[in-house]
DNA sequence: CTGAAAGCGCTTACAG
DNA sequence: CTGAAAGCGCTTACAG
């Protein structure tokens, strides 16, 4: 079973290739009667003719793809979600996205080279070598608001920073002291559990808070044990957690040493994952709007890709929602 | 910056284009001197050359690409770890996955034609029609075990069938008379819900229990608690749930009802995401092995690609993990 | 209004 | 041991 091509249909049709071309494209400029049109649409149909991208891409030097590249740390449903709504945003613009889950198997070169995408949509961080060589190849790199580093040095710093003084803000309105911090152990993660904690301390600073001591919580039971008996040795009322995992490691740990969420000790988390509202009790969290970055990202790709000037940043991603634990 | 082709490493270095690949495919059957070799490389390294992947398509007519078709349900962490493995293990074969996260956005079509892959593995079910077409186009098309009629009809719904039975089975094995069960709500699960409901009910046919009154249950604290109520109603003192996240929903209408688990009312899930382990109490529920599923598809893929007998089907993929709730 | 022809960059028989 | 040439399927100046 042979591939059917243009040439197929220009003979079924009794036409030449150019004037296939020109109808299945719609190409503007050319004037070709509806007549031939009808026929060439109609035996296009019939023969069940696909134009062979890898022609299409050698001939114009690009294709319709969006490569999105994940990162190297475990992703979650947050991205996930965003993922779905980024493939349904660029999809209305004929655009289909391939997500990678990059993990350093291979080079990203390998990857960019035999994809050649429109664009290349870091959710992981790129080294200057390797975005460079992307946008050498005319391949629009376009980072995210939760990539370190995507446009200036310090945004990726700032947005994280804020998640962390949010949270101190909130607990801090509810009359705590003495906060405790309990960090992510995935070394992966750091570059967000960095900037998190420096957020968190600046806020401590700034309302004349004591310096939060600091617990690495695995997100398991014991760990959340660990940490709650090790933080409540001080004076510690309240937990800002790296993300709702470890929020849900500490609840479960706090359960476990029999002390009341938020009575004893509070415990706000990050993410809003689905688990959060289910948890005992529900657990208050900082949420980033999924659909405000979705929505961004894709109006990057877009206007990336049209030469347009870059959107606005989103502002107030950050969204506080308050349950019982805190 | 016109891109660098193999006619440039050819002037460059004094040979033919056709010198030029043989050397940096390393083409079998040709005898080349090692002092050529060794310029070709040098110069091709030297300008940075990549073969272009849409020329080498278009010529060979296969790419090094398989593309993984997600399905249009929530994937969640059990799927992403998946797909992480996959990844791995085809990069050992030179092979880059590339996930679409289909949500039929676009004709499939239009996705395997613009990628031109080498396999497509199907973590979503392909029509009939859809797996025809691609396999027309010389792709290997590959299902899962997590997909419906991967081989057979009845495979996947034997599989999913397990699922629900071996539930049950726990739940009657700790002395469980009064069984009811607690099913998602959202549609596209369908697949998935059916089955392991059916399985479900046939062990408590097989058993001589009751036939399990089943209630659908959003994933909100809600729903669980409504779900709670409506099981008490009757003599049911277990419940199996559809997945982990729907029997957290239910461990929260039991704590929001006052209804303790497991001695009121034992729950179980399937899965064993990372909050069930936290949860209050502990969740008990069905693992389903992603080692060896992982293991099976990229094995899958490969037999496929090298033309070699089909892997054989792993089995007992399924664990139960005991832990408080049930 | 439509067609013949070039060319995108590669691989591979074929012919030295 | 190496090269000239064809051809994968497409689009697009260019010439009617």
């Amino acid at each position: 079973m042979p591939r059917v091509t243009s040439a197929d249909v220009a003979r079924e049709s009794g036409v030449s290739r150019t004037t296939v071309s020109y109808v299945l494209n719609d190409t503007t400029g050319t004037v070709i009667s509806e007549e031939t049109r009808r026929r060439v649409r109609a035996v296009a149909d019939r023969l069940g003719y696909a134009p062979s991208a890898a022609a299409r891409t050698l001939r114009s030097g690009r294709s319709d793809l969006v490569l999105c590249v994940l990162p190297d740390w475990p992703v979650g449903p947050v991205v996930d979600a965003l993922l779905d709504q980024l493939t349904g945003e660029l999809a209305a613009r004929d655009l289909s996205v391939l997500v990678h889950h990059h993990r350093e198997h291979r080079p990203l070169a390998d990857l960019w080279r035999a994809v050649t995408p429109r664009a290349v949509v870091g959710l992981a961080a790129f080294s200057a070598a390797e975005a460079e060589g992307m946008r050498r190849a005319g391949i629009q790199v376009i980072g995210s608001v939760v990539d370190p580093d995507p446009r200036g040095p310090d945004e990726f710093a700032a947005y994280q920073t804020r998640v962390g003084r949010l949270q101190v803000q909130h607990l801090a309105g509810a009359g705590h002291r003495a906060l405790g911090y309990a960090t992510t152990t995935d070394p992966r993660l750091a570059d967000f559990a960095g900037p998190r904690l420096d957020g968190v301390r600046e806020e401590c600073r700034w309302l004349g808070l004591p310096d939060p001591p600091v617990v690495p919580v695995d997100v398991t039971a014991e760990a959340g044990l660990a940490a709650v008996r090790a933080l409540r040795q001080g004076p510690v009322t309240a937990v800002a957690a790296y993300n709702d995992e470890v929020a849900l490691a500490v609840l479960a740990g706090a359960r476990a040493a029999g002390v009341r969420v938020p009575q004893e000790v509070a415990v706000i988390g990050v993410d809003d994952v689905p688990a959060a509202q289910l948890a005992a009790p529900p657990l208050t969290t900082v949420s980033q709007s999924l659909e405000l970055q979705a929505r961004f990202l894709s109006a990057s790709v877009l206007a990336a890709l049209d030469g347009g000037p870059e959107p606005p940043r989103p502002t107030d991603l950050l969204r506080l929602v308050v349950r019982s634990s805190a």
